[in-house]
DNA sequence: TTGTAAGCGTTATCAG
DNA sequence: CTGATAACGCTTACAA
């Protein structure tokens, strides 16, 4: 029934200062824990501080020391995809990890429309944030190239195409689409077609790029669908269409997990079997893996680590250390399951 | 190979005054787009910001204007379940979208350790944020009490059972809890058990109840089983303990969909059939519900309805609006599938 | 319509 | 060890 106060005026250090005995410097002083403090003049502060309640005000701190602890975590999705990449939760965690251990605050930043894309870029400029860790960067990312522009220390999870300088932590998708795509055509499977995604990504061309590589002769262009997003709705729409062009067909790669969830239900529906008629492979080791009937054999991809790198690099970035701007693979490794 | 250079001194108001020929004010009011400047000052201040690559210094505004046209959304949530809960995801983009048009910048906080509660309670005292929103916050969450102390505007979603005062926008998980067991008695069942999950919070402890009213005399305290979170594991940690209870238990009530995904799995692994043997029902509707094999009978919650009430209610309290403090319901409905 | 100047709350330099 | 005092970059009366 109350209408919530607004914040009242806060104490500021002259209060705490006038209230100590002591002058402003030396109330910075105690607040930043300096040396030279007399623990007279300590204590006197710390009991003014409790009096009048002071909390420092962080804009004034950051415009003087031009720093503001923070560090923004860009995410650049689709609306639904955000809801199905257990990925981005993954990388958010591990860069949080990290981030509080070097005592920084991770905050996230969505991006999910035009509007949103200006404002960030101006919550970047502005002051709010000592660094940038930017997931799933598409070809002609604005952001990544304001970014880029500005200067700021910065690190890709993944690597957008078109963007150079700019220190990334990935995987090998090629390799790693190759090796599951021979894992699968050595279980005997001899038709075997794709749903590949992202193909605005580096991530989506090479693991297609793999795909290819990996049937050499017996590569079928017409046995790759392309689907805009990672999603299980990809999966769902793209087996029904690659059904109809090949229905005999006996081996997908889906190109991420929560794709091959979609396939295995599009294959449910049209009476097929998995592993039996057809087998399915998948990319991620994201909890769908484990969650869908059969279980998914896939690529595991080590999100959370993918983050704690991001973070380390900005980190390094920031304490002025010189970094690799050519980026850094981390290992991945095929989990065999159920599904092929 | 090249280190990543530091942030440049960046143009400040003063460079641009100096190219364009005319005072720091005037710059100002067209960055502003006050009213009261001149065509020739616009276009000779919009030239220079231009030539000398000029982007405002936000903390600098934020200390003269006292606020940031940002607002925080504070997620506490244990690793894992950040990464299962679809509805947190949800909530999140609809508490952006009415952000976003309003022009504030939502920043997303998740507080995973002590250390991230101290670090996001001085993040928000700091004025970083002008408001905050905070999701599943537990009784006696320190960060909704700090947040109820410094009186900066805030909402939640859902309602922590010991903080009073702070507006919430939430569902009534009592009569959704109640309607959809009596629907599942409905259906002929009449062993049915629940597993139950985050009592920390108003929703579980509400659930529970509402399940519990239901049966009325046939309630049987013993075949409630208590659970940490609402996550998959606690459905097939939960099921098993249930089976174990009861064998012929013939109806499960899933305090959340992701639980009922782990029930269903345990009941696959025990040989039961659902809902041939034994009937299930989730609680959210979300991507889970669908997803699983049978699909879910839930009560589908708009989660992310209740992302934008709290923002619109934060917001409103920003323009000094009055408010509803004791809080708003949404209404929820049944979704019947194929599990009950 | 524009310029001037006084802050906003800190930190940091420099004497003392 | 402490106190003045000058920034930090911006907004905003108040004058002109």
């Amino acid at each position: 029934m109350i209408a919530r106060r607004l914040p009242t005026t806060r104490a500021t250090i002259n209060d705490v200062a006038a209230v100590s005995g002591v002058s402003r410097g030396t109330v910075s002083r105690v607040l930043n824990s300096e040396a030279y403090v007399s623990e007279a003049a300590k204590k006197a502060v710390e009991d003014a501080i409790l009096q009048v309640g002071y909390v420092r005000n962080t804009a004034a701190r950051n415009l003087v020391t031009r720093q503001s602890h923070a560090i923004g975590l860009i995410v650049h999705e689709p609306h639904s995809l955000f809801l199905e990449d257990p990925n981005i939760g993954s990388i958010l965690l591990g860069t949080n990890s990290v981030l509080s251990d070097a005592d920084y605050q991770l905050v996230s930043l969505v991006i999910d429309s035009d509007r949103d894309s200006n404002r960030v870029a101006e919550y970047l400029t502005g002051g709010f944030v000592d660094g940038v860790i930017i997931v799933s960067a598409r070809a002609h990312d604005p952001i990544a190239k304001i970014v880029s522009q500005i200067g700021i220390p910065a690190a890709f999870v993944g690597h957008p195409v078109d963007i150079e300088g700019i220190p990334y932590v990935g995987i090998d998708n090629f390799a790693a689409a190759k090796a599951i795509t021979a894992r699968l055509v050595g279980t005997g499977r001899t038709k075997i077609g794709m749903i590949a995604a992202g193909l605005d990504r580096d991530s989506g061309q090479d693991r297609v790029a793999g795909f290819t590589a990996a049937l050499g002769d017996a590569f079928d262009p017409s046995l790759v669908v392309q689907q805009p997003f990672y999603a299980h709705a990809s999966g769902l729409e793209g087996t029904r269409e690659l059904l109809r062009r090949a229905p005999d067909i006996d081996g997908i790669f889906a190109a991420s997990d929560a794709i091959a969830a979609g396939v295995l239900d599009a294959l449910r529906e049209a009476g097929r079997s998995v592993p039996g008629d057809v087998g399915v492979v998948g990319f991620d080791d994201s909890v769908w893996a484990i969650r869908t009937q059969p279980q998914l054999s896939t690529v595991h991809q080590p999100a959370g680590e993918l983050g704690r790198g991001a973070a380390a690099s900005v980190l390094a970035q920031i304490r002025g250390e010189a970094v690799d701007s050519s980026g850094t693979f981390l290992e991945t490794h095929i989990v065999w399951r159920d599904s092929a």
